[in-house]
DNA sequence: ACCTGAACACCGTTCAAGT
DNA sequence: ACCTGAACACCGTTCAAGT
């Protein structure tokens, strides 16, 4: 059975999502497709190369609406949506399309950005450390939350992916406050500390398209 | 020559930073201490184990000042600075203490960060997910320019760590506005951005004690 | 009782031997 | 010319054989 590049790649991330980065092995892929493990290699270079293509896929099939009426706020929120989504479909393969750098989920998230603060009215050097630290806010809450491919913390049982700090509470706390809060709910608030914060550096009064 | 735990985690340590969390094994961490493979497991049950130590170790160097007289904002720049300090020390193994979940370093810095918002005047629901979006922002940017460990990335020749997107330009820019910019200057932009959105939202009019 | 070498099951990759 | 199995160097871990 000859295995297509295609069918490697989508065999390799259903794999990574049941162990984890970790348990996969050009064998076990090889295996599962029912082929000798030397032919993989009539596909893919190498391991890594594998890794890199598994994470264009995944990130590829991150969704980025061009929505031509909305707002940049909407958009900005489009992104951090698709980080959301990435994070649910593919929670293992999330951390390693996300932060594989200069990957094209990178450039297209990179630019869709940019036109997004651009339609605020923030060009060159405004748009682009504000695009970095958005950007690098989605990717940190992805890595808090599922912790670094290949770390010790990764072959761990999947499922929907919920906040480490729930089973890890902190010894002591200084008000003691630090109660099990909702993943999905801590995302939005910092999301919207975020927008608003780049809402406050808008020249536009309200950041919304005049009429 | 029997080696001591603290011996294996050190020279562990430096082979990360030479040549990469992928290219750490046992055998190679054994012929670089002079001893026999299987003395290792005398004091570490495994090689999981070894990174979690890895991790620990790493992240305990960060350091937290107490500062009893410092300002919310001083104290918050402290904890970005003590990321920034890990990421130029110890760059290779920064993303593996930063996100390993449920680390000591993670509980630390959730406390300081939680005792500085405690001190800004922000408590219990309103400071917990403040929190977590400000070490998301942090854990973000390490994991950007650095890549994930065990990632295609990771095994890159080290040196200062630096923007990806330098090497990696987007194709397409919409205003044709993305310059190399100064990572450190990015990262102290994004860091202001988050600073100023927390004192909006905060009791206090500027944030700062009263005297 | 303790240490340690050989041994085991596995891994990524190569390459020469077959068709 | 092309595919593929055996082979290579390496890996994490175990365990029985030695002291």
């Amino acid at each position: 059975m000859r295995p297509t590049r295609k069918h490697i790649i989508a065999v390799a991330i259903a794999l990574i999502e049941r162990d984890g980065v970790g348990a996969l092995s050009l064998s076990r892929l090889a295996t599962e497709l029912g082929c000798d493990v030397v032919s993989l290699y009539d596909h893919v270079p190498s391991k890594s190369a594998l890794l890199e293509a598994v994470a264009e896929a995944v990130a590829s099939g991150m969704e980025l609406p061009s929505m031509p009426e909305a707002s940049w706020e909407i958009r900005l929120r489009a992104v951090a949506g698709a980080f959301c989504g990435l994070a649910r479909t593919h929670p293992r393969c999330a951390v390693l399309a996300a932060a594989t750098p200069g990957s094209a989920r990178a450039k297209r998230s990179d630019e869709y950005v940019l036109a997004a603060l651009h339609q605020a009215g923030l060009r060159g050097p405004d748009a682009v450390p504000i695009m970095r630290a958005f950007l690098a806010y989605l990717t940190g809450w992805l890595v808090c939350q599922a912790g670094p491919p290949g770390s010790p913390a990764d072959p761990r049982p999947t499922g929907r992916p919920s906040l480490r700090h729930r089973e890890f509470p902190p010894v002591t706390c200084p008000a003691g406050e630090l109660h099990p809060t909702d993943p999905d709910a801590d995302f939005e608030f910092g999301l919207d500390l975020l927008v608003d914060a780049i809402a406050a550096r808008c020249p536009a009064p309200t950041g919304r398209m005049l009429p």
